[in-house]
DNA sequence: AATGAATGAGGGTTCATTCAT
DNA sequence: CATGAATGAACCCTCATTCAT
């Protein structure tokens, strides 16, 4: 009576069709009615799978922190190097972001559209993953004082806004975006002469985003 | 006489406080009826001062737009070592950032809401705000092949993220933070130990942020 | 084959249940979930039982309604003194009204709720029931030309209106309130003086009623 | 801001329609459009006028207890006899319910359909309504120990239970019912045989009443 | 220069009911 | 007998916007 259906393939089907176009038009901007003609299932239909828009929003983003978390437990499991470690964590985010772009864009841009009680639990996860992470950062040498928090947030602000300008036809892959990522944070923009990394910046394309990243 | 009414005081007094609410409820999620009661103006007496609740949106980011480039022209004007002038271009966009919080969190966030015939003009100003943003980047001895785009798209998420996280009671103040992102940008975490820039890395406080800052 | 199932003890239990979603809720705020989730059938095994919301509501009625009258015919028989009979009738209204506190606050108060087909049977037989009353009630020894169908109406008055105000732990009995309301309908509010009718009304208590009787 | 416009003569007209809605359909059948269509003013017009269709029935319920209670208050002042002061009370009573049927109809058939916020304030008005008749009720020379809450509960009913049965063609005058309740509850139903007062009693006539008057 | 009053076009959500299994 | 899944038709309410004054 309480618990919602399983997470059957229905509702997954639902899940990434919500994501894509809240990714698309914004959350508050997209109609349930968008995602009934996207999904073929009836307005009202859609409520046998969510109680209300905002769970809706919810259960994507959720699903999204659980399986970001889970990865990046498992890529660091094992190392001890610190810069090692650093860079797994890098590539398991940058990964994962890249495979589930509308949802991360989602959960990257609309931290304000949810509400006291499912806003809760989502920020309780995002905390949890952030700190993880964080003490990954926190690993390498640091020199005396220096805010890990500061760091780790500037790193996320690197790999996060990446759904504001990164094309597919133009940019690095994921991989070699997430080598760039890492080296950028540990060494410096001068870090980048490594000539594999380098070989990895892909060619100009086209475009049409609409933020910062359309130069 | 087709003409919106210059920049006057009263219109700032509007941009303000319609910045502030959007920055606050996100665009769609305010209404001109917040706006009324925030100034004190009449619903329909607003729409003296702007046509439309896009252009009301197109004013507030065309004028930090101006400003911002402006204030990078000046900034750089008369740098010639590349590394002084990255320095002064993070440094004018990081603190014309703070100055101007809640605007440039809605130039951040609501670059999707404003729709073709406004739009477009928001977004020739950004590119040109960006390419010269992006010349600054590559005005560095960079390796042969590597990529300034993807660098200045990066280089641009450590600041811009700035606004889901940062907690003025807590996190560095605009002059360090600005230093701290120059220093990662060029020689990377390491470079943190450069006990000034460190030394202004604020202490723990509270935060109500509720993105992936709230560590 | 067409027939719906006789009135067995599940259908009982449905019409019980829902008697007292109605009477809480009122008809169309009632839904047929609430009444899934009190009998704990399904949604659509409900169905199995009535054909339509409408003809559950008729059902409670059309049930109460056979009772209310039987037990008027039964209660009268053999009675020849027209105040004795009336006494009688009224005993058997009210207690019946208590007894069935649920499905007769349905009875008084949703009879605009049901519609043609149903609504017609329903009137049909609430006629022959007042028809009875008013008969009794005519029975005394009337002035000339004094209505009775007036007269009639009002002491349903008394006795209906009694779900708006009767509180179980404050206010008279079944039996006690009976023998108030013939008293006043056949002597006035003066003959309460009867130390015997007088002695039975209720002490002060606690009620819940929002109506006109939360004095 | 927070106060709603002043009692004028359009939003009296919305009140009239509404409530006359409100008695035919009852509350939550009825819809906002119909009171759109039968005012002529649009949907969202409405709006301006009340916050919402609770408020809508809350503003037609105060009215009338205001009314209700003023004119009781004048209608009592300066009379001695307890019968007399009775008298008065009922006819004050019965004359606004027949000159306001609409609205007393709804405010005896919804008690229940308005919830905390406003349903508090409706409660407290009715409770002093009610006290008021209660305190002219006990009045009168009591039996000792006679419930003066549950008389004056059953001398509403009398009055109140009209609006399921009364038949303007075919019944008593608001005036000529006034008398017969005061008769029947003071001397009871053997007091009727006032010629004057039973010359009132109309002739038979039409009905299309659902409720228990349609003998 | 300003406003009170009004509106058309949705938007999220509910609900009685059905039907394949 | 019983149910999980689905749906069409409404319903309340909001909001950007307009216009007479």
């Amino acid at each position: 009576m309480d618990e919602r259906p399983r997470y059957d393939e229905k509702l997954d089907r639902i899940l990434r069709a919500a994501a894509e176009i809240f990714a698309r038009k914004g959350f508050h901007q997209a109609t349930i009615r968008d995602i009934s003609a996207a999904t073929g299932i009836s307005l009202s239909g859609l409520y046998y799978y969510f109680r209300s828009k905002d769970e809706l929003l919810y259960l994507i983003e959720a699903h999204c922190l659980a399986e970001l978390s889970d990865g990046l437990h498992q890529a660091v499991a094992g190392i001890e190097d610190p810069e090692a470690r650093l860079r797994a964590a890098i590539r398991n985010h940058v990964e994962y972001f890249f495979s589930r772009m509308h949802e991360m864009k989602v959960l990257s841009h609309e931290a304000d559209s949810l509400v006291p009680p499912l806003a809760d639990r989502i920020h309780a996860m995002k905390r949890g993953y952030v700190r993880l992470m964080r003490g990954v950062v926190e690993g390498l040498d640091l020199p005396a004082g220096t805010a890990g928090r500061s760091a780790t947030m500037i790193l996320f602000g690197m790999m996060n806004w990446v759904y504001t300008w990164h094309d597919r036809e133009r940019d690095p892959s994921p991989a070699a975006f997430a080598g760039i990522v890492a080296e950028i944070f540990l060494h410096g923009f001068g870090g980048l002469d490594d000539p594999d990394a380098a070989a990895e910046l892909g060619p100009v394309g086209s475009t049409k985003l609409a933020g910062w990243g359309e130069s």
